[in-house]
DNA sequence: ATGGTCGCAAGGCGA
């Protein structure tokens, strides 16, 4: 079963370049972020025609994610728990029903910056919140993963240029710190687990040709519970897809899993 | 230090 991450930075402007991949990878599940639409405004037809459930959580203009599954999907639910009070579309969650069933978290976490000020003020807040989710689903001692855009570069090997992010809210020590908590409480950074090599990321901006010049940053991650990290037999990113016309400015990220 | 590029959606915000 392969399953992946992909922000595609707004649906609208990615209706070519989405089903191309969809149609080179066949992936069995793909957690989507920055969809930029509201639910009604999501293309699903689109999708149910190549095969895919699709389940949206969406919000005017801003953030949004969605899931697509040849499978299907069971208990699906939406929002991050913890504050009623956040109306930000950036968390929805749907058990696949494979022979071995497998939940699925999508997640778009706050980007943050600047920092320090408000809007680091949420993002942490927003990684605590998360924690207690996953503390909740670690209870449960089955497979579940959380995929998404982080808006975390872990280490300085996920960062061509590290020094140039070093005040920045995707790579601040706390921001580290907070993501690093979510791995000691047992989840496996699928990627990083199956490749050491320094030099692999998933982001590239459109400005300042960062593409042409590599200077990218992993910031798209998978993180496993111990029962999933068992079946895993693969992880890959689809950095070629950058290069494809009107691309997103984020790569899809994939693991494959026994089923 | 600034602005560099996109997407959404129709002006400016978010990234």
């Amino acid at each position: 079963m392969l399953i992946a991450t992909f922000n595609i930075n707004g649906i609208k402007a990615r209706l070519e370049a989405l089903p191309r991949w969809l149609s080179a990878a066949k992936p069995d599940v793909v957690c989507l972020q920055e969809i930029k639409s509201v639910d009604e405004g999501f293309p699903r037809d689109l999708f149910e025609d190549m095969g895919y459930r699709v389940e949206t959580h969406g919000q005017k203009g801003f953030n949004g994610v969605a899931l697509l599954s040849r499978l299907p999907l069971e208990d699906v639910t939406r929002g991050l728990p913890g504050d009623d009070s956040d109306e930000q579309a950036r968390w929805i969650e749907a058990t696949v029903m494979a022979p071995r069933p497998v939940r699925v978290c999508g997640l778009y976490l706050p980007n943050g910056n600047p920092a320090p000020g408000p809007k680091y003020d949420y993002k942490l807040a927003w990684m605590a919140r998360m924690e207690l989710r996953v503390r909740a689903l670690l209870a449960q001692e089955e497979a579940f993963l959380c995929a998404g855009d982080y808006n975390v570069i872990p280490q300085a090997q996920d960062a061509a240029k590290p020094q140039a992010w070093e005040t920045d809210a995707l790579y601040l020590p706390q921001t580290r710190e907070a993501f690093r908590r979510l791995l000691h409480l047992g989840l496996l950074d699928a990627f990083r687990a199956r490749e050491q090599a320094p030099g692999h990321y998933s982001f590239w901006d459109y400005q300042a040709n960062a593409w042409e010049r590599n200077n990218g940053i992993r910031i798209d991650h998978l993180l496993l519970s111990p029962q999933a990290a068992d079946r895993l037999s693969g992880a890959g990113i689809d950095r070629d897809v950058r290069a494809g016309e009107k691309p997103s400015d984020h790569v899809p990220v994939w693991i494959t899993l026994d089923d």
